[in-house]
RNA sequence: GGUGUCGUGGCCGAGUGGCUAGGCAGUGGUCUGCAAAACCACGUACAGCGGUUCGAAUCCGCUCGACACCUCCA
């Protein structure tokens, strides 16, 4: 491989090559969900993107430790009010424990990531766990000056950041831009300036989720969870932040203030994020009656849906598109990316059973350059996915006896596909998993095959046709090939 | 209004200053008892209008439109 790893830094805005800080370590932290909810499509496609870098970095033979936190505390439900926050409405609103309320929504998430064959990260920090490093570094953020109390809470001075660093350096954003457009909210009196942000929020009465601090009994702003905890596992500065595209302002730019302002030293070293998922050209929303949940996705059980698809149609769907891009659901969409990614198994298949000639016209290692080149290059999973179908050609080609290849070139070939597809793509192959490594099942078809054949022989077309038809029904697919007959299921 | 990302063939979706990805769908063919699968062949698309250039869909400007964030919802 000549083509080293290069990744697209949202704070430089441009493809910069991957060198971690302390190599062979790499720190990467992840933001993860906020637990008052069903896992959907927004949350699939981090969890995806950032399961391919993660990947792909160990595959490079970097030793990653994957900072993945779980938001139990919760946003504040609008900035205007007291501050009470998501999970604690909810729990509320149920007559349950916050924490109920979080486990439920954690355990679903788990369930949904590992359908998706998402790796589990090295640490997922829950928020409501992190309250003492939270308090000790809005602690510091006081003590440097760039904070200050107000009524038991405490804000962070963005305009006094502002003077001595850059209050916009990864958004782009301006501070005056920002000020001469912000529009007057109640209950902001507290602040001295609109653009500041809650580091501490002194809890309202009926507020149930409170710890104590120096300043009130309360929670911590929605940003320090993630400054918190990334410098508390992977330390300052670590190498790789990621998140959605909507974090990038204000959640990201304040970690970066609250990082610089507490530690003075910039937190990240390179940023990513991901775009977002549209629905038929919409953005998914609960108002818009396009919102749908993994499970919903999984069985088919939305009216928007016009049949189930299953957890790896939806990860090769994503992978389909750049992680940069917006990427757009729709029915026509998704069972294209079905079948492409049946027919890209299949080759895996056929590859299995390929025998070598002593001289070939396959040259393994250019289709592995190709591979490389488009992975490196800001992992490129539309082009690399475009090679693959080249390659699904090759092998094709080998299986009908057109081409040849020799057995070096077959064992890299057969190699660089498994790596790619079900170490680095994190694919699965279901069909083959649950059906054919079962050893009954199989005698069975053997058997039902050789009848067929003798049916076949005999001319017997009814016969055959009718045991073709009565497994399809059962879901498995017969296909005649000139080498006998083959099967899988569907 | 501000910030950012975009507008590519029927659908999805890469990419590039000249050699015109890929998937799905479609058409014709090969194979087959039929079917399925597979293979072969076929589509000169890049929002609009100007400009730069020998040459632009790719660079610049303007217009129109979309999406995200700043504000809800995730």
């Amino acid at each position: 491989m000549d083509t080293k790893f290069h990744i697209y830094n949202t704070l430089t805005r441009k493809k910069e090559e991957f060198i971690p800080v302390n190599p062979p370590n790499v720190g990467m932290y992840v933001c993860g969900p906020t637990v008052y909810g069903d896992g959907h499509l927004g949350h699939a496609r981090p969890a995806i993107t950032f399961d391919l870098v993660f990947r792909y970095l160990m595959h490079l033979g970097y030793k990653v430790r994957y900072v993945r936190n779980i938001t139990d505390v919760g946003h504040l439900e609008n900035d205007a009010d007291a501050g009470e926050d998501k999970i604690a409405k909810k729990a509320r609103l149920e007559e349950l424990e916050p924490m109920e309320v979080a486990q439920h929504y954690i355990n679903s998430y788990h369930r949904n990531m590992h359908q998706l064959n998402v790796l589990d990260p090295s640490i997922e920090p829950q928020a409501s766990g992190h309250i003492i490093e939270q308090i000790s570094m809005v602690e510091d953020i006081v003590k440097n000056g760039f904070a200050y109390e107000s009524e038991g809470s405490v804000y962070f001075d963005v305009e006094k950041y502002n003077q001595a660093h850059n209050y916009g350096i990864l958004s782009g954003r301006k501070l005056e831009d920002m000020i001469s457009n912000t529009r007057e909210l109640d209950g902001q009196s507290e602040k001295r300036n609109a653009a500041d942000f809650a580091l501490w929020k002194k809890a309202s009465p009926e507020h149930i989720m409170r710890w104590p601090s120096p300043w009130s009994d309360g929670f911590p702003g929605w940003h320090m969870e993630c400054s918190a905890m990334g410098a508390k596992y992977l330390g300052l500065p670590f190498d790789l932040h990621g998140g959605g595209m909507d974090l990038k302002f204000p959640h990201h730019e304040s970690e970066i203030a609250q990082a610089v302002a507490a530690k003075n030293t910039e937190p990240v070293k390179y940023w990513m994020h991901n775009n977002m998922v549209t629905i038929n050209g919409q953005k998914m929303g609960k108002s818009l009656g396009n919102f749908i949940t993994l499970d919903q996705f999984f069985a088919g059980d939305h009216k928007a849906l016009e049949k189930a698809y299953s957890p790896m149609t939806i990860r090769f769907f994503i992978l389909q598109a750049h992680y940069r891009s917006e990427l757009d659901f729709s029915n026509e969409a998704l069972q294209a990316s079905e079948k492409g990614m049946k027919r890209l198994l299949a080759a895996i298949d056929t590859l299995k059973n390929l025998q070598p000639a002593k001289t070939g016209d396959v040259d393994a290692s250019e289709i592995k350059t190709k591979f490389y080149d488009a992975i490196n290059d800001d992992l490129n999973t539309p082009v690399l996915l475009a090679h693959m179908y080249d390659g699904v050609k090759v092998i094709n080609n080998l299986r009908d006896g057109n081409r040849k290849i020799d057995a070096e070139n077959l064992e890299t070939l057969s190699s660089l596909y498994n790596t790619f597809v079900f170490n680095i793509l994190g694919l699965r192959n279901d069909a083959s998993e649950d059906g054919n490594d079962d050893k009954a099942l199989n005698r069975l078809m053997e058997m039902i095959i050789e009848i067929r054949k003798d049916a076949r022989a005999n001319k017997d077309w009814a016969t055959s046709d009718k045991i073709r038809d009565s497994l399809k029904e059962a879901g498995i697919q017969i296909k005649d090939t000139k080498d006998g007959a083959e099967w899988s299921k569907v």
